[in-house]
DNA sequence: ACGATGTTATTGTCATACAATCATAAAGTC
DNA sequence: GACTTTATGATTGTATGACAATAACATCGT
């Protein structure tokens, strides 16, 4: 029997709040960090947010620097185009490798997942198309074989996730995107491994362009 | 004037200490890194070295199992494919963009580069060998135009980094890394973004088949 | 040999302290 | 008034000490 919960410590936990925090854009790009003010804020001590920020800043989530301190890391329309760009490139192979090998089951989930974040379209429900999309690729993730591209898609995703939140709350992508993900699943349940990279990369490049126009128009306003 | 030198923290530089003892095999797969130790071994506190600590098992360079304490983190062989299949996908896609960028300057470096490699062939050298396929592969990453897919092969090279090491010692794989390493230049400076993907993939191939023979035999002897 | 029990080692977390550095306001100078 | 310098306060970087909780290990009794 291996069922011991484990308690996650103060420091994990501290770092999941943080991240949670700056992925749902509570914290804003460029916005100061201050240990003292976590430290009342979050009711831990300076020992466990300190490592806690070290952490976040190993994921690229904020920047320290040397004797100024954090801040929620900006990211540059550069920066976030490279990453759209190897979105593109590691779903595309994810969705290629997963079509040699989804079993029924998965197909099973992706279709709850899908069917989900249809649901989702019509409504403001920005929070669950994410877990939606979320819940769809992972299971690709999982089919196609290599947990370890799980985990730098993971990153990466956790990087733009403030945009992505923007992205989704526009309606006109959502319809768009129920099209594209349906494609990708036809794509799976055929085994069809071109068609699944080919129509994985659209998708993302199809967010990409969505992105921009948030992201032009989030720094036109400030 | 912005000469000023960072004078790095003693956490930074107890993470670059630390990192290097792993990836140079200092401290052996699975080995158990106690706080104290560390601390009395680097002369630093131990807020430092669980800072410190923090950032490692982040990169995934150790594991820390809740009161229990950090250790080197042990890759399997799953894990290491996983990774040289990334490789190629990224190093693969960083040569084919790099076909349509490189400058002379570039060109000249990777010339110095691959010169040093040749000459660190017949030398046990080892360690030159890996300093300067790094110094090769930076150009190329630098000419991708994609800094983050920098970042991200960069994270995982220093995952297989003592594999790496093990591969490079045996001089039968020089020779052949020289040729491979040849043919990526000459793609690239015929600016071929088809060719240069495929001798990258093809050479980031033959790494890991000389890795999954270094690996087999490292834990037979275990 | 094996299980229970006590002992030690180690981690997780907190509080405190203080020098070094940075940011900002105040004062002085031209 | 604009600019430099100086003082002041805030914040970080690092170290130390403390202590509970947990894990690892040795000891003992059966």
């Amino acid at each position: 029997m291996d069922l011991k919960i484990s308690p996650r410590s103060v420091q994990q936990e501290t770092v999941r709040l943080v991240r949670e925090a700056i992925t749902s854009g509570y914290f804003k790009p460029g916005e100061r960090l201050v240990e003292a003010k976590l430290c009342s804020l979050l009711g831990v001590s300076r020992t466990s947010v300190r490592e806690a920020l070290r952490v976040l800043a190993t994921e690229k989530l904020i920047t320290i620097v040397p004797n100024k301190g954090p801040s929620v890391a900006e990211l540059s329309w550069e920066e976030a185009e490279n990453i759209y760009h190897l979105r593109a490139l590691l779903e595309g192979e994810a969705a290629a490798l997963a079509a040699g090998r989804v079993k029924p089951d998965d197909l099973r989930r992706m279709r709850e997942a899908l069917d989900i974040f249809a649901a989702a379209v019509d409504q403001q429900d920005w929070k669950t198309r994410i877990s939606a999309t979320a819940d769809f690729y992972e299971v690709i993730i999982q089919c196609c074989g290599n947990a370890i591209m799980g985990e730098v898609l993971h990153g990466l995703l956790t990087r733009i996730n403030f945009l992505r939140a923007r992205t989704m709350a526009s309606p006109g992508r959502a319809k768009h995107s129920v099209r594209e993900l349906e494609s990708i699943y036809d794509a799976l349940e055929k085994g069809d491994a071109r068609v699944a990279r080919a129509v994985a990369v659209a998708h993302v490049k199809a967010a990409e362009a969505e992105a921009r126009d948030v992201y032009r128009e989030m720094n036109h306003a400030a």
